[in-house]
DNA sequence: CAGTAAATCCCATAAAATCCCATAGCATTA
DNA sequence: TAATGCTATGGGATTTTATGGGATTTACTG
């Protein structure tokens, strides 16, 4: 599977549908499934999106753990029973479910924003303050970081 | 990957579409991925450059990580949500987005200077001055660097 | 079952990105 | 010197993409 990488910004049109940036998509273009799984972040207000393929990764990934770990039996039923898979229509738009909007904020605009192996959708103001949080953090917390 | 070397000054066209150096497309050659990855420096009003298998490498160091380290998960951010895939059209040009031009005050011409594993892309001018400028530094600083 | 709301299919469109071809300059070579 | 090939650059033509909206189908509700 390719990256998801960059951020796009699209609108939600009146009947509450949004396209998936096309890079996104083209990063999906192997997948069995046509379309995404998307679930509340645990972490932020935000949506977080997932391939299926990657969804299966992650359910072999939980049935090694210990079947007694309370943390990731909540962690499990919290994703699995949250996860929505969508499918994308013709042009490339899938509907966001009212309950993950809410979560994330998002009335008319959300941006679409890679993660690498998953990617997450914010309300773009809610975004760039986060973006902007983190970069004052790492400046703090490492002022010389380098990548790579 | 054989190593981008010295620099190369190329005009921007009317559609925003820029060559990269020959010489660079050259070190690119056995990539999977026809193209470059941008993303804006942390640091200076420049753009960084950097092959897409090098940022799958990152990727996948993430993935070994915990899903709630604090640090990592702003860097990835950062870098993910930033970087651009931009592929080569026939004759080896792409299309540097305009946000990335802004960052480092590019309009009509760009220095591609090569960094050995990655590259950067400056404004002419401001990249002639940084050089004097970290030249001066390395003069007062004379530090101990050494080989391998 | 009927009536209503919601989702999906289908087509249209403007802007943007990409493809394709052409050319000028330079360096190398016969 | 003429021929060749590669590079950077220019611009017209085509395709892709995001978005809008009407029409049809599906799902829910009382």
């Amino acid at each position: 599977m390719s990256l998801f990488l960059s951020s796009y910004e699209n609108r939600l049109d009146t009947k509450g549908r949004i396209s998936v940036p096309a890079s996104f998509r083209a990063s999906l273009s192997s997948e069995q499934f046509a379309g995404v799984v998307l679930y509340r972040s645990f972490t932020n207000n935000c949506i977080e999106g997932l391939t299926m393929s990657r969804m299966e990764t992650l359910a072999a990934a939980t049935d090694k753990m210990g079947v007694f770990d309370g943390t990731l039996d909540d962690l499990s039923a919290m994703l699995f029973a949250d996860a929505r898979p969508l499918s994308f229509d013709v042009t490339g738009r899938i509907m966001i479910p009212a309950d993950l909007l809410a979560h994330a904020g998002i009335t008319d605009r959300a941006i679409f924003v890679g993660r690498g192996n998953s990617f997450q959708i914010w309300n773009p103001d809610a975004f760039h303050r986060a973006q902007d949080a983190a970069l004052s953090r790492l400046r703090t917390a490492r002022p010389d970081f380098k990548i790579g």
